[in-house]
DNA sequence: AATGAATGAGCCTTCATTCAT
DNA sequence: CATGAATGAAGGCTCATTCAT
């Protein structure tokens, strides 16, 4: 009703003078920061840590958490999602190369990121829960992404003629747990291994 | 090996004299019944169960419960181990043969009783939380057991030579998060496919 | 309609230079919003009504609120004064009259009134609280009439010589809570008689 | 339901040995203390008192409460009914009586044990709320004997005839109001002036 | 040894109030 | 002067754990 941005009386509400953008960028700071908290906490921590602490460690009050995210599970999907959307942005850039082996360098793309972005990994292993029918959107456009990528695989014969989306992306759910239980602490190169080991399986049985 | 004196294998278990009375016996039956139930309600609830909701559901009090496991992570711990023992000792079967594709068979029966078994697939899930600093030396043993079996794999030259131990032990639990996301309902064979995809990434290299 | 163009009705209300700017017209206006919006909400939903949801419906910030009132019993007790001051409008009118029976057609409007406004109900019922204490000019500025009246009801013997202001106010909350008890869909009809049967009881017993 | 006094095994439960009963009782024990205290805040403090506050006033843990009463409104709920049943039972003494003017005797006494009794005069303001949906067996009861009774006194010509049941609950709950807005302390002789003053609008019009 | 009532810390959420813009 | 974001103190409720019976 009433909630339209400000505009008030005067000029350009984005830039009001030269130098500070202070505007009610506040709020999107806080939301942010969050956010942000968020997601290293549930990855660290797990799903269980409370909203209080992460409130405490953002640096912001208990309501102001409710105010950007009114409930945990709000909060939760908006972490997921925000992950996903960064994978579905790079699927798609890769899918205007056009290059047949495009999905292995997405997939790679998908378990470096969760095997370095703790927060990836915490946003798919919750994504076990009932992301897909939490955020269906998102989800999906990912899944799409990853069919069409697939597809073009196929033709090109770059992957097993028995593998289904399904199955990739099962896949890539499982080489995040893999990756986090070979430890925290884990390099990168052993990481790629193990992620690599996992896309071997993809291949053709050569010959 | 682990914490009780179990009274493993040989002599009756249930007969102090003669005419066994329900002395310690209902006690064992009640720790069994407890341990079960548990599993289960892991397994389809996630650990979020409450102690008093496994008690009901085991038929016994709350108190009862705490008696045989003194905390939550103790109970959580037990129906871990418990699980992890049946692997321990299909493995030591299965090393006995000297079958150098002993691995495999072992690899392939863990994934599928972590697909079939809902409860050894919480277990296992779990443990990637602390079960090797929790229980080191059931994990140890398994950890031990499968070394063996690829480092016979190793020298009959059925896996790829650049594959450790831990690797291995993480793809098992990837296996199993990405048999759980294919979806609860996916079925047997579905669930062996998948985990067929990452077996076929531990082979060599074909040529 | 709802926030801005405030330029309000014809001449200047507070013209403090010649030409009326919009300063302190739209803050009355907004004062105004406020109050009616409470009485409303604070007679269907009852006293608990968040100030944010007051403020979202009467088309303000939370901070306009706020403003106006202070704290939240300052605005209960502005809408119970309002209807109060209602009242003793009405009953100074009666007064004038010089009517004997004036004390029961005041007594009526007074019933009919919190039966019909459900604003008035809420502000009454609210009024066993603390409007005596709280705005007791007000308050004893409604008694003072009522006892004006109940005193020439007296001269003329129209009601029981044993009744005294207080028993009429008593009564008159009385009243309300009873026609209340009686339902919100009860019939205007219903709610006369509810009242009648009251002012029966003031009546002197006949003969 | 399963209400049914414990009687357990062996002998008569209330008394054990000759002294102290305290069986598992204390529960027992525990559930009186809060419907006791509850009863004492919801009257004099409102329905707004925290359970933290009846629990800490009660000498029980926040816990307690909940076993006992598992939601705010169960124990609402349960103070109220527990005083209507009183009043259900000396209806039903009173409707043995066959006194054609039991009906004035009884609402005497909701009168005045509303005066006197804190706890009935919260009961019966919260009834306003929702006890006629929430506990209708009771409140139904109540209603019942009541109506039975009005029956009787019509038939005798000892009240108006204009005058219904709802109409007779209704003036019960206003002249709770009413005395109570008279004020907390007013003596029980005014209190008993209010109520005579209600009681006579219900009599016939003589002549 | 089992029971189940009691405990109490902690969780998520709400909301009156304050404050920067 | 209005706005709406932030605050932070409760509130109701849950649940692992302890303790009397």
């Amino acid at each position: 009703m009433s909630s339209q941005p400000p505009r008030s009386v005067a000029a350009n509400p984005t830039a009001p003078h030269g130098s500070d953008r202070e505007l009610r960028a506040d709020a999107r700071r806080n939301r942010e920061r969050v956010l942000r908290t968020a997601q290293q906490l549930f990855a660290t921590e797990g799903l269980g840590v409370s909203l209080d602490e992460i409130a405490r460690r953002a640096g912001v009050g208990p309501g102001t958490v409710h105010r950007h995210f009114p409930t945990k599970e709000a909060l939760y999907l908006a972490v997921a999602t925000d992950q996903l959307r960064h994978l579905v942005a790079e699927a798609e850039t890769l899918a205007a190369t056009g290059d047949p082996a495009a999905l292995f360098t997405l997939l790679s793309a998908m378990m470096a990121s969760g095997a370095e972005n703790v927060a990836v990994k915490s946003a798919l292993v919750a994504a076990e829960f009932d992301l897909r029918t939490a955020a269906p959107d998102v989800a999906a456009d990912l899944t799409r992404h990853v069919a069409d990528l697939l597809e073009r695989a196929h033709a090109a014969g770059a992957v097993r003629p028995d593998l289904t989306v399904d199955e990739v992306m099962a896949l890539v759910a499982g080489a995040f747990a893999a990756i986090r239980h070979a430890g925290a602490e884990t390099s990168r190169e052993r990481s790629g291994h193990i992620a690599q080991l996992i896309l071997d399986g993809l291949r053709p049985r050569s010959r």
